[in-house]
DNA sequence: TTTACTGTACCGTCTGGACGGTAATGTCAA
DNA sequence: TTGACATTACCGTCCAGACGGTACAGTAAA
């Protein structure tokens, strides 16, 4: 057992051990089907003994909510700095989300697994995540000034992420693609009407 | 134990025993968390003994099948109806989408925290599901003849049904109403264009 | 000495499922 | 019409295993 894990942890700096489990659980949830995560098994992926697992996460609900924790932390960082990157264009804060949204959904190892192992485990967890997706769309609403086309453009790009939560692609590349085109060309249209 | 349940059968037939299971399980569901489904919880609810659960359902996996193929059945079914109602009128199939999945997604007792028990319990059972979808989809972009607009208007119903699904509703009823409403007109759009 | 673990052993609880029983409801030949 | 048997639709009990969590002794680096 752990007889791999003896590398001098300056030479390449393996992610800190928090950070290992947290991919790890993320993986399995997906793996295994988000119902099915156990602590013995994250342990064991991470490569990590369970009772250091237990040092950093003392209970396992600890670990699941660091799982939707980070996840929203990280979206939220994206967002300000791509709307940041966009500068003040008109509806740079809807295509800011539109273009982080995108690109949470093409990450290869989604950690949006985690968060539904969090979410179906404890109902409750919703909360926050539901409150973060308000306040984004709030703030969507009042920097486009057009409702319905924010609503439409919030709705479509939750139903692209409820695809890539559950691993569950049905549409294909391209499909995404000319879906996006057709969003983007919307929202140019409020854009033009002097919307913005 | 089992006192109340000896009513006779021809007054007021009780839904029988493998329905009552079914819809205590996907109430259940909703309650504990799709995760934490048992089945001794499930038989309590149902008023079923544990041993009368498992004569309808042998194993537990057969209890989140039947969960997921009723749940595509009806929709199947509820999706026939409607068009047939709506008849030959232009983009009839995507409008019958349309109306199914709203009202799909007003049930009070959603179905849907069944079927997302069974996904997130075994990840394999998605394939029928994505199936279906990939198969209506299909469908409906062939009757539009136009995948732009079918795209995204298939996108914005799964973000619908996606809120439903965790029973986490961001949109107030009158968002929803907006978002359908922008969504017809987009659709009417392309009819008046002659896409169909 | 403290921090950050490893490794092992263990406990109480819950869960899926097997099993043996049983009451009611047909089915059918005599 | 009746008795014999079969099927259906459950009930109630039991169990092996998995799980979350605790406890604790040891260790290696800073």
């Amino acid at each position: 057992m752990g007889a791999v894990r003896k590398l001098p942890p300056t030479a390449l700096p393996r992610p800190s051990a928090r950070a290992r489990i947290l991919s790890a659980a993320a993986d399995l949830a997906r793996d295994v089907g988000p119902a099915n995560l156990s602590l013995d098994a994250v342990a064991a992926r991470a490569g990590v003994s369970k009772g250091g697992l237990l040092y950093h996460f003392p209970a396992k609900l600890d670990l699941l909510e660091a799982l939707v924790g980070d996840h929203l932390e990280t979206f939220d960082r994206d967002l300000e700095t791509q709307q940041a990157l966009l500068g003040a264009g008109p509806a740079a804060a809807l295509h800011a989300y539109l273009d982080v949204s995108l690109a949470d959904c093409r990450k290869q190892t989604p950690p949006p697994a985690g968060v539904l192992a969090a979410i179906v485990q404890h109902p409750e967890m919703l909360k926050p995540i539901k409150h973060f997706k308000r306040q984004i769309l709030d703030r969507l609403k009042a920097d486009t000034g057009h409702d319905a086309t924010t609503l439409v453009a919030f709705l479509v790009m939750e139903g692209l992420r409820s695809m890539k939560l559950f691993d569950a692609d049905v549409l294909s590349d391209e499909e995404t693609a000319t879906a996006m085109e057709a969003l983007r060309a919307m929202i140019g249209r409020i854009e033009e009407a002097g919307g913005v």
